[in-house]
RNA sequence: GUGGGCGUAGUUCAGCUGGUUAGAGCGCCAGAUUGUGGAUCUGGAGGUCGUGGGUUCGAGCCCCACCUCCCACCCCA
């Protein structure tokens, strides 16, 4: 039979996980530096949860589970298969970890005390087709803080941004924009129905050209006035702040955007305060597809690797309003850990002394030594010296290539005269050279 | 969902205009070498040539369909 694993999933080898937890660990430290609280959400949440969510692409890539049963029954199969799905299946699996936690805060409010600041490190799933930085199955590292509308709390994380982007050695960007802003925008052109339609075409800006945009915009039902209209935006120059006070003019009168302007104004002016090592930018062309934001969106790009954003977050102010519990706002942000890997990868960044199994080896060389290893090596694991004693009569040749293949640094030799003498031979494989120890002399020298 | 590319041993790949029994490096197993590894040498195992169909006297090679993985679009971590 041949084996094979579903499109997008992975294996992931010692050596990878090593790697990955690294990554994992690195993130989690800052995560509870800035004081927040692990918890974990089932795999499977119900469908009613994750759908309408997204946008409509997203409902597309929601990877839906069979009910188990007679999941036929009662369903007329000869309907279009967007009425069916719903009826046939009832659970899906995760695609984010934001909206599964929003639904979270609500069903366990009476336990949480607000504001409340969680972590979750899990994977997440997309019916994506996958290339280059994409998988179907791969691991979100959120952090959220909900209910409280301070800005303070989107500095702080940009701030976790930097920290981890530092720790890893990566050079970032952060990128920043508000949804209130671009909502203003498309109030001030007199198409607030078409928000969408422009941040997806302006988003387009820099991978396009301006031409380009502007057709794509005509395409997506905008006349040519209020294309024309957008031209301020387009021509808007200088620092962060420069560009706001500019759009603070633009925006005369129209409330949202106003606001908008308002909160990038604070937020950047709590940046210049903290003076983070990557860079902040503001970015007039983010948009971000998840329709659950309204205020504060990020995305986070790497320098010189052509891979999509390693980390992406914003301010919701509504999503556990629609599980039944208005008014508590949250904002969070989300490293992507298999694009972290990626980009680790394609830089040479990782640390090169990462993942090694066993300290020491115990050569076996029959029964006869055997008592006297086991003790031995019991003795060094109680001491949390990582050891391995060689499960099988084998010849020394390949007991030896196995020290070497596995890389275990030292290896202890255990024969007739170590047994009588009460003590160790004990080779060290980087150089070759030889020593006798007493097993405690041995512990001494690894506990380090 | 749309477009492009790839698929030959465990792995990386070669295989001529279609022509006997499909090759190499690395890896694996055994030995040279039964208390000492990385090197070298010798021998060995390992293939439904992605799957199915078609063209042909003859297909790894040509044609069709499907699948896989990769890349790009869309969208995104």
């Amino acid at each position: 039979m041949k084996c094979s694993i579903p499109k997008g999933t992975r294996d992931f080898l010692p050596a990878e996980m090593a790697r990955r937890n690294y990554i994992f660990d690195t993130i989690r430290e800052v995560f509870k530096a800035f004081a927040f609280e692990p918890i974990e959400t089932p795999s499977l949440e119900n469908l009613s949860t994750l759908m309408g969510k997204y946008g409509e692409e997203g409902d597309k890539l929601l990877f839906k589970v069979l009910n188990s049963g007679n999941f036929m029954e009662d369903v007329d199969f000869t309907q279009d298969y967007h009425k069916v799905a719903p009826r046939i299946c009832d659970r899906g699996l995760r695609y984010d970890l934001t909206v599964p936690f929003a639904r979270f805060v609500v069903q366990h409010r009476d336990q949480i005390t607000f504001p409340f600041r969680r972590y979750q490190l899990q994977p997440v799933w997309r019916a994506d087709r996958p290339q280059k930085g994409r998988y179907r199955e791969f691991y979100q590292c959120d952090a959220d803080m909900i209910g409280s509308t301070s800005l303070l709390n989107e500095l702080e994380l940009v701030q976790m941004i930097d920290a981890v982007f530092q720790k890893l050695g990566i050079e970032v960007t952060v990128k920043i924009n508000n949804r209130k802003v671009l909502a203003g925008i498309a109030d001030l052109i007199g198409a607030p129905d078409k928000l969408v339609d422009i941040t997806v075409a302006i988003d387009k800006l820099d991978k396009i050209g301006i031409d380009n945009v502007r057709a794509e915009l005509s395409e997506r039902g905008l006349n040519q006035e209020q294309i024309t209209a957008l031209n301020p935006v387009f021509e808007l120059s200088g620092s962060a702040n420069d560009k706001l006070q500019q759009l603070e003019v633009l925006f005369n009168g129209n409330a949202v955007g106003t606001k908008g302007v308002e909160e990038l104004k604070e937020l950047f002016g709590y940046i210049d305060l903290v003076q983070p090592a990557c860079h902040v930018e503001l970015d007039l062309t983010l948009a971000r597809g998840l329709n659950y934001y309204t205020g504060a969106i990020f995305e986070v790009k790497a320098h010189n690797v052509s891979i999509g954003s390693i980390c992406g977050g914003g301010r919701y102010d509504n999503l556990t309003g629609i599980f039944g519990m208005p008014d508590v706002s949250g904002v969070g942000i989300s490293f992507g850990a298999d694009r972290i890997y990626d980009v680790l990868t394609e830089l040479d960044k990782f640390p090169p002394d990462l993942g090694q199994s066993a300290q020491v080896l115990f050569i076996n060389f029959g029964a006869e030594s055997m008592p006297y290893c086991i003790k031995c090596a019991a003795r060094l694991r109680s001491l949390g010296i990582s050891t391995l004693v060689y499960p099988d009569n084998a010849k020394m040749k390949k007991q030896m290539d196995f020290a070497n293949r596995s890389r275990v640094p030292y290896v202890v030799f255990v024969g007739e005269n170590e047994i009588a003498a009460q003590n160790l031979t004990v080779k060290d494989m980087a150089t070759g050279t030889q020593n006798t120890f007493t097993l405690d002399e041995l512990a001494d020298r690894l506990k380090h």
